[in-house]
DNA sequence: TTTTGAGTTGTTCGA
DNA sequence: GTCGAACAACTCAAA
């Protein structure tokens, strides 16, 4: 017979919500006194980047503030999950632990353990689904296989009913009579030493709150605008709740349940943005079945890819100094804000790896640390995808000009100017090629080619027929073997 | 098993 | 300036 008296641990891990929180609802219908935990975890080879630890700082913070309305303490643990757990427990006399679902493939197998271990010293363990509409191995294609393409994918998940948000009974809370040792949100290290996130404060307000405020009126109005103005980095056109539904601050199944409520879930906009929850889901689906593709391509012949690594270019590349206008400004966004607008990720990436060709891995790297929204499934995908080499890839010869990119979706050069102010003066016909600029109107403009601004690190021209060659040349050898 | 239709996000060239 | 075709062939999903 369970002991109710005895408390249950509740395991907060990328689910920083109590609302549609289903771990915290059988929390709550266990009848025990519930004790909510967070542990630091740094093993593994994807621990959280720079720009998300920032977040989660904050994200941590107003959990806790949260769970405090409620009458519960956050207990904050650095260290070993199952070492911190079991002291946990032994701090604590709990009888049982509960937690919603990660996907990354090193959480699986630890969470996997966990729970084995859990259970054979007779405590009772359960996990659920807070972070997607299907979990990966929910959606299979007609030969129980997983699905690699994204449309069939997805207009099979539409086939089911639209899973409902978690009703979690806040009010029957049972609190414990005395609580374990935390340590103090400063201890865990999140927030970076040298103070380079002051526009991270002026761009987010990283609380659940503040998320379901954007998720509201995008929803209700937004949205409309979403199919034209998506692709706008110089405007605020998308969702920009990447970061908040990352670490779980706002749930998938909330997402679809504000349009529902708004009436915007079958309009055109409605529909766009809803696909791109499905992105998020297709790339979770993929990262479970191809757990090696955040190291390695998914195609396998891009093993044997010529890459040319150049720590120059790379680091040109990071720093905004490549000499394309709104590959700079997408850039310096990044790095200033900890987020990038997906238009210019998608041409950033493309010279990375293209005109570049440097290694999409470096490129997912640098967005993993500078990213407050990195998230393993959808950078990885993103990348290959880029690079050609995933899961409904493009193709080969698909490679972004940055330059007809940057005048056709910053054509009045507003979010150039504003994260290359070196260029403001000059006028838009050169804003996004300033290298064609006459010598005298450069001059004018304060603009000095090679020395305030660089010039092109490779002529679109060349970096093209480069990169086109180097893919003519994979194909050749995978058709020969 | 074989066949058929289709596939996020683009660029360039020539009419 | 605008428009359609070519870019290449391959893999996936379903019938």
């Amino acid at each position: 017979m369970p002991d109710t008296d005895a408390p249950c641990l509740l395991w907060f891990r990328q689910d920083l919500r109590l609302e549609d929180n289903p771990a915290l609802a059988a929390a709550i219908a266990s009848e025990r006194p519930v004790v909510p935990v967070y542990i630091w975890d740094e093993a593994g080879d994807w621990s959280p980047g720079g720009a998300s630890r920032w977040w989660l700082h904050h994200a941590l913070e107003d959990l806790a503030k949260s769970l405090a309305g409620h009458g519960l303490r956050l207990a904050l643990r650095t260290g070993d999950s199952a070492e911190e757990l079991k002291r946990l427990i032994a701090e604590t006399g709990a009888g049982a632990v509960y937690w919603n679902r990660c996907y990354e493939p090193a959480a699986i197998a630890r969470d996997k353990a966990i729970k084995q271990a859990l259970k054979d010293a007779g405590l009772e363990a359960e996990s659920f689904n807070a972070s997607l509409l299907f979990e990966p191995w929910e959606i299979q294609n007609k030969s129980g296989k997983p699905f690699q393409v994204f449309t069939p994918y997805w207009k099979r998940c539409r086939e089911f009913p639209t899973p409902a948000v978690a009703k979690v009974p806040l009010g029957k809370l049972a609190v414990p009579a005395t609580w374990p040792d935390s340590e103090a949100l400063e201890e865990l290290g999140l927030l970076p030493e040298i103070k380079w996130d002051a526009g991270f404060y002026e761009a987010w307000t990283p609380t659940r709150r503040a998320g379901l405020q954007r998720l509201t009126a995008f929803a209700k109005e937004a949205v409309s605008a979403y199919g034209s103005q998506r692709d706008r980095p110089d405007v605020d056109g998308t969702s920009r709740l990447s970061p908040y539904l990352h670490f779980g601050q706002i749930g998938p199944r909330e997402v679809f349940a504000a349009f529902r409520e708004k009436g915007s879930d079958d309009s055109v906009g409605g529909r766009k943005y809803l696909a791109e929850i499905g992105w998020r889901e297709f790339s979770y689906h993929l990262l479970y079945h191809f757990p090696e593709t955040p190291e390695r391509a998914l195609r396998e012949q891009f093993a044997d890819f010529p890459w040319r690594k150049n720590r120059r270019h790379l680091q040109a590349w990071q720093r905004g100094q490549t000499g394309y206008p709104i590959v700079d400004a997408g850039m310096r966004q990044l790095w200033a804000t900890g987020w990038m607008h997906n238009r210019v990720r998608m041409i950033a990436a493309s010279l990375l790896v293209k005109h570049l060709l440097q290694p999409w891995q470096a490129g997912a790297e640098w967005f993993w640390d500078t990213l407050v929204d990195a998230d393993l499934a959808s950078n990885t995908q993103g990348w290959q995808w880029t690079a050609g080499c995933g899961a409904d890839a493009a193709p080969y010869f698909r490679v972004f000009n940055p330059i007809t990119q940057g005048e056709k979706f910053d054509p009045e050069g507003e979010y150039v100017r504003q994260w290359v102010p070196e260029l403001k003066r000059l006028p838009d016909k050169y804003l996004h090629k300033p290298w064609e600029a006459p010598e005298n109107l450069l001059a004018a403009c304060g603009v000095e080619l090679g020395d305030s601004y660089p010039e092109p690190i490779v002529g679109h021209f060349e970096g093209r027929s480069r990169a086109l060659a180097a893919f003519e040349e994979l194909k050749k050898q995978s058709g020969k073997s």
